[in-house]
DNA sequence: CTGTCAAATCGATAAGTGTCAATGTGAATA
DNA sequence: TATTCACATTGACACTTATCGATTTGACAG
């Protein structure tokens, strides 16, 4: 269950329309605050807000220079999200519905 | 814009632990409401309404058979879904950060 | 037809989310 | 030192969500 709530912060950033544009336009590089500002119509305050979001649920880095902040996917993260939604829309052997354990650990490395 | 907000509804549905769990135990096949919620401590009414949330954004159908009824993942959602993580979280050339805009390169102007 | 069972819907409530204006903060600069 | 700039935080608000118990619906068995 514990994955399940990990990855479930990450869909739930990725759950918001704007953020998933902020996703996608990181996906090209690293960008600041105010480069990503100017493509919405969002007050600067909110902006900050989704964020803190993406940067909570472990999706994206901040790197501050100065007075700004480089915003950047985090590319391990970014690969287990996609592993995680791979492995619980796949059928497996030892998923969930099979056992009362909390299988489906996903590709953690640790295993 | 559309595309971010259609998918954004699949992320919220997998945002929920526990719908991302059910999704886990529909993806080994066909399974109806009551052994789903066999799985869980939560009421009837509580995994009709996740069920709906499912339903609704795409992800699970639901087929109806006497007082049964049984739920499945949506291969072609599941798919897409997948797509669209991947669309997001890589590098490309059409972008949104490169639409009506010179360059993704950050604030480097500004330096 | 009546009672029972599976599931959906309704009504209520507490918690979470998206948003903004206002304010705070820390770095650069005049 | 005082001001400005980029960004974060706060406080407030409307809206959405997760949850439950109660009720309704639709199918089947007697």
């Amino acid at each position: 269950m514990e994955n399940y709530s990990v990855y479930a912060k990450v869909f739930k950033a990725l759950g918001d329309p704007k953020r998933a544009m902020i996703i996608d336009m990181l996906s090209c590089g690293e960008l600041c605050a105010c480069r990503i500002l100017e493509k919405f119509e969002m007050s600067q305050s909110t902006l900050s807000h989704h964020m803190k979001y993406l940067r909570e649920c472990g999706l994206v880095r901040a790197r501050e220079q100065g007075k700004w902040t480089y915003y950047s996917l985090d590319a391990d993260m970014v690969e287990k999200t996609r592993c995680f939604l791979a492995e619980i829309t796949s059928d497996k052997e030892n998923c969930v519905c099979r056992e009362n354990s909390d299988s489906c650990k996903g590709c953690d490395e640790n295993e």
